[in-house]
DNA sequence: CACCTTCCAAGTCAATTGTATTGGAAACAC
DNA sequence: GTGTTTCCAATACAATTGACTTGGAAGGTG
């Protein structure tokens, strides 16, 4: 066997060269010499890790699902790190993570948002953005039992109901803030408020 | 003063044939060749209507607007037409008319989603998509105002709020509708949740 | 009729695109 | 060293794009 070089390493760092193009030119721009450009290589040494722009864009889709997933873990640790955070905090955590409060953030909806745009009419790039959801929501939807059984949450609330809600809220919010029909601080609060009606008696954080 | 030709109802078939194009594969897809032959014309008379593409995509985005505002009015009208609704039946019809439930008004979203794609990058595309919703948001409190005074809301809810809220929320619920996470029959039942939490009392429609 | 403005069909142009090909450098096995 | 496989740079190619030019048809005005 000759030359040996670490194949995933190179896609991924593709992978984030696409994502930085369309996070800012837009999805469209990113086409396989500006991504090649972008990553500092050659168009050339591009197609020998992807067969065409369609692979491409495929595995760059899941690799962002995967970075978005383990940001938002991170997210948690390093939110509460002494003591674990009860489902309240948990959740708000997760969905202030959705919204574009900082400039990463931002970039990562901005490139969802290419994605999403394809995804609605692709059945091919549909599927990895879909498959995250269930887990995310059936997540949710414990949170709120947990929630329940601390007192915190009436106890004759659709979880499954109420889980969708604010995930569906969180997109909706930060659709509009993309839009600059009101503040990402404006989006939370408002995250906050339907929350706040959710979890009776449960003091607001600072 | 020589030919006389209806220079709008020209531009508004062009913006049309955009539509049809935008709504089946994509923005991107709509070049000034396809949307030319769509429309049934040359691309020389195209350009003789529109200086260039962006200016098509432009005007093509404000008749959309137009005549999904006019669509909403001829919605509401066409359910009530005895008897005025009441704050409740408007904002649930305004709602459900936001959702994915005929083949119509799915591509008419998958036409706004692909010049969202493009808003959230462009300030030029963004204005028009940006200027309708403070009116609507308005008018969504004005009906919430209403409502409290009949005694169906709880005097003490923040109305702006609650107006963002099911606005966004339906939003939300659509983005999920469309990558297939759930039906758009269940985000008709998820907009009345909320709205049945908000109107105490208020028996939800068969 | 003559004229002049509006309208538009056809063609050209440079730029950009995804894909394919070719040739050779690099590195490991023997 | 020889060979073989992996890796990749360079180039070519057909297709498509937005923009522009040109020439003339259509039709109202005088």
């Amino acid at each position: 066997m000759p030359k040996r070089v670490d194949h995933e390493a190179r896609r991924q760092k593709i992978a984030e060269a696409l994502w930085r193009i369309a996070g800012t030119r837009g999805l469209d721009k990113a086409s396989l010499r500006e991504v090649a450009h972008e990553a500092g290589i050659s168009l050339g040494q591009l197609q020998h890790y992807f067969a065409g722009r369609d692979e491409m864009l495929v595995f760059a889709s899941n690799h962002i699902s995967e970075l978005a997933d383990r940001q938002i873990r991170a997210r948690l640790a390093a939110a509460f790190p002494d003591r674990p955070p009860t489902p309240y905090e948990m959740l708000r955590v997760c969905l202030r993570g959705m919204l574009p409060l900082d400039d990463n953030t931002r970039t990562g909806i901005l490139v969802q948002i290419a994605y999403f745009s394809r995804a609605v009419r692709d059945a091919r790039m549909r599927e990895p953005a879909r498959k995250g959801i269930p887990p995310l929501l059936a997540w949710f939807a414990e949170l709120l039992r947990a929630g329940v059984e601390r007192g915190e949450i009436a106890a004759d609330r659709d979880l499954d109901a109420e889980a969708m809600l604010l995930l569906a809220l969180a997109d909706g919010l930060t659709t509009y803030v993309m839009l600059e029909v009101h503040e990402a601080e404006r989006a939370a609060e408002l995250i906050d408020y339907q929350l706040g009606r959710l979890f009776e008696g449960v003091p607001a954080p600072g």
